[in-house]
DNA sequence: AGCGGCACTTGACGCAGATCAAATTTGCGC
DNA sequence: GCGCAAATTTGATCTGCGTCAAGTGCCGCT
């Protein structure tokens, strides 16, 4: 859909920005492989983390707000995106009815996926938020074809906390917990899902 | 902008379902005068409260992820509003290019906001996110020329607090501490602010 | 291989806010 | 204006998570 007016083959590597706060929205972006974090940082100079870009998510698309990008988004791992210019991205959007369609659809999905978070996290505990995040990146990496049980977490503890709420000790109390109850293995950043069920469960409402 | 689709004129009392999640998406519909909420219901049955919509505000953008609504939302006072149809919506975006900038900056605008709003809440405790509601209202009532000071809130206690992730007690406590501290008046719903510049910057991070 | 630094884990303690319970106010229908 | 049900306030207690502090393990560097 995009394809006609992709710019291919980009790369960066950990740790470089992608998109600042405040600087025109020169172009959308969507990611390839590798993962992102979207955060902005406060007026005390703290980051706070909004989420985490994976393999076929866009990054950006809060810019269509005011023509500005409104978050900086920065690489975890190395990253391979493309990159459409707004210029090309208007003009498409012209003769496409398609592309239009489908970029209302991202538009709806990053809304409504930024509304469920906000309630998920609200109400639930520590424990029932950290399940959730597990829950989400799980699926989220199945979408792509990656293992759903089996991954890497390409952030730290301490930003996986700034983006639910909480302080990196109550994650690593959580997945310590989780792990002691044998519904998780974790080893650092690497971690095996043995009870996804459990998981799902505890992070979507049921006690 | 959107004039020459709109139907006009529909109203509906306090209590009324403008739209259910799982609804084919129909329309757009844009707030006129009145205030309604939007929420979803979680799997035990209970409420959770998304945000508020206040007039100028558009209902049922989320829908655009797949055709069909994801939340519920509902009239809190008796409601004015308009209704663009999905289908003529359509048409006009073919045409028009400044209603396809249009609508796109509204969904990056509701995008941001939710995120800007899960990071406020993240990080606050229960004053600061009162008082980040409070100014956040004020703000809004401002944009559509209504007074950023005396205004009567629409909404119970209970719905603030599934909003802010805390209980009705202490959303009612917190009213208290600002009223004793001369911030507010709070008489039931009607509210006055007598410091807006406090609970700007409690709601907005400083200490 | 050994060292140093950083990410993470684990423990102890205190407090903000949830929970339970009761009193008070408000607003609506008659 | 009266009375009742619902909304809100206020109080007392309990608990989960934040905070501070001390390990432990992992990884890159020389």
């Amino acid at each position: 859909m995009l394809e006609a007016a992709v710019e291919r083959g980009r790369q960066v590597l950990p740790g470089v920005t992608l998109v600042r706060a405040g600087e025109p929205m020169a172009a959308l972006f969507v990611v390839r492989s590798g993962s992102a974090k979207r955060y902005s940082v406060t007026l005390e100079g703290t980051e706070q983390v909004h989420g985490f870009i994976l393999p076929g998510e866009a990054v950006g698309l809060e810019g269509f707000a005011g023509g500005r990008y409104l978050c900086e988004v920065s690489a975890l791992e190395a990253l391979h995106y493309c990159r459409v210019p707004m210029r090309k991205l208007e003009q498409l959007l012209e003769r496409l009815p398609g592309l239009r369609r489908e970029i209302l659809r991202l538009l709806g999905q990053a809304l409504d996926e930024a509304q469920r978070l906000h309630g998920e996290l609200a109400q639930r505990d520590a424990r029932g938020r950290v399940a959730h995040f597990l829950a989400d990146l799980s699926e989220r990496l199945a979408r792509r074809g990656l293992s759903p049980t089996e991954f890497r977490l390409s952030m730290n503890r301490a930003d996986i906390a700034s983006h639910l709420g909480l302080t990196l000790e109550t994650i690593s109390r959580a997945l310590s917990a989780f792990k002691r109850e044998g519904w998780l293995r974790v080893r650092a950043r690497d971690i095996s899902v043995l009870r996804p069920e459990a998981l799902a469960a505890l992070g979507s409402g049921c006690a």
